[in-house]
DNA sequence: TATTGTTATACTCTATAACTATA
DNA sequence: TATAGTTATAGAGTATAACAATA
């Protein structure tokens, strides 16, 4: 008999969300060694790559809402791994930056995540996997468009 | 500057959420009208491709707990889009059938489900679209194995 | 007045234990 | 004893409103 799901298998979103899943429980597990989770990792790898960065500015690159971020940097910042430093010229902000710690665990959770990667794209060429994302990168980009960043061009009502 | 999430762009699991999450705004979206959600949509599919269904089944082919998709079948039923009736063998089981106005509705659904994914996947060839399908398939099943519905292989704690 | 970070809160999704009725 | 469906519940993840401090 024919898989019962055959319909929704022709579906990039049905196919994606099983993917996803299988991604999310993988790499969830490579990471649990170093106490973090796909979105703290993701958060240390930002800080770290961009220091001074506001949590404003995180929260955005993130597209994770700015009342969310806290208890995520919360965690980051318990476990050492980062700082929050007052900016110099707006008291209003803190500007992130990666412990030294935090830079090696960062470092050490990298090559775990990037071992992850592999092991789940394992049997497709570096090409196939370049055109995963690429293919990833425009069904993004066809998505609803987000909030502008400027001034807004419509008056809601 | 670059973008602050260079980094985990080269991921595969880090691009796949961020589409991921385009997809479900989008497909919810479409789905509304109908008073469907993507979850809701799937069993319905599902349902009315495979009269006679058990929901243990439709629960493994989702891959949903059984506890969870009670919920998704009662909200089915009480909009009248499917039935369960009475296992004749097992009076233990259910019986799911998609009733005559579920299959309408499903139908209409199914098309606007299509469209959403041909605007999703604007900008790609068809050749590419079904890469994307095959990548994410095989990344699923790179994925931690599922427990097998055979008898099982290994003894538990 | 607007913005940064925060608190409180609510809603969805998901996972597990335990129950019932059948087998 | 095991299975199908159910109930209750708890934990994530995510979204919005409202606040204090600052601009």
């Amino acid at each position: 008999m024919a898989a019962p799901d055959r319909t929704l298998r022709g579906f990039a979103g049905y196919t994606m969300k099983r993917a996803f899943n299988a991604i999310q429980a993988d790499v969830n597990a490579a990471l649990a060694p170093f106490g973090l989770r796909m979105v703290t990792f993701s958060a240390l790898v930002v800080i770290a790559d961009n220091p001074g960065l506001r949590q404003s500015e995180l929260a955005e690159a993130l597209m994770i809402e700015r009342p969310n971020l806290v208890l995520i940097l919360d965690e980051l910042e318990r476990a050492e791994l980062i700082s929050r430093d007052r900016a110099a010229g707006d008291r209003r902000a803190y500007e992130l930056r990666a412990t030294l710690k935090g830079g090696r665990l960062c470092d050490r959770a990298r090559r775990a995540v990037t071992a992850h990667d592999a092991r789940m794209t394992e049997g497709m060429s570096e090409t196939d996997r370049q055109a995963l994302i690429a293919a990833l990168r425009r069904i993004e980009a066809n998505g609803p468009e987000r909030q502008a960043h400027g001034p807004d061009r419509l008056s809601a009502s």
